[in-house]
DNA sequence: GTAACTGCAAACGCTTTGCACTCCC
DNA sequence: GGGAGTGCAAAGCGTTTGCAGTTAC
């Protein structure tokens, strides 16, 4: 998924291609850290300095309608995005408040012999864990 | 955990037992659909009239302290409490909201071998499945 | 008696909304 | 040219804070 694919993307779905709208995806479509809208909002400050926030929000709500991150509510009311749409765990550490992501094979058999024994569709998943990472430790 | 093992708990911590927090512990700890607090403040006005909002915040933090409680940060910035402390599957209706616990001995030893692959000392967990109820399919 | 707790109201911070201006198409 | 998108500021809403009055011990 690159900047022409999601040009294409916007398009398809009548959608307009704006340059903080690109910015946006480019910035968190490809990151694995789950930033806040704070931090997006800081970060693309640098480059496009009159972004405001509420086209940052406008745009993430976007993404989430259409698939392409989803948004992780914390503690204390945090909200992080996170564009790996696939099963993997989220490692969060309880103290720094990092996160990284963490796949493996005993992750999916995990999730299949739940799935199997509940005999539902699921449509989304999370799956998260608390410790002190190295930095923390 | 019965209303006298709460007294004892209070006291033994140096804290004071007060209706309202009886009556707060006794609503939350035996409950399995995580409310939010505004769900708990509704339903406790109807014996406790003057109790307020802000206890409320008060008792559940203080609860989430001593490790009765989970906080559950869901999106659109909801928050919920869950009195399992345990290994548990948040079952989460993504339309009406309703959630519901569900356990089995196979994710137990599913998540021993993630935790082992990992190599470190979780300080909690978080799994929830997104699926669309009985009521609401 | 006194320290902790409650209830109320004000303050706070994050998010949403409304609207005029801008810029894609 | 027209309509969607942006930026700004105000409004909204859940949560926290401060404090005076109350209550447990």
């Amino acid at each position: 998924m690159d900047t022409q694919y999601l040009i294409n993307f916007f398009r398809e779905k009548g959608l307009k291609v704006t340059s903080q709208r690109l910015a946006i995806c480019n910035y968190i479509l490809f990151r694995k850290d789950h930033p806040t809208t704070e931090q997006i909002y800081q970060e693309l400050r640098n480059d496009y300095p009159t972004i405001s926030l509420g086209t940052i929000y406008k745009t993430l709500h976007l993404l989430k309608e259409l698939g392409l991150i989803q948004e992780l509510g914390f503690n204390e009311g945090s909200v992080r995005y996170d564009p790996d749409m696939e099963l993997h765990i989220n490692m969060v550490c309880s103290k720094c408040g990092k996160i990284s992501d963490y796949k493996n094979e005993n992750v999916e058999k995990l999730w299949s012999a739940i799935i199997s024994d509940l005999r539902i569709k699921p449509k989304g998943h999370r799956i998260d864990i608390y410790y002190e990472c190295e930095e923390c430790k």
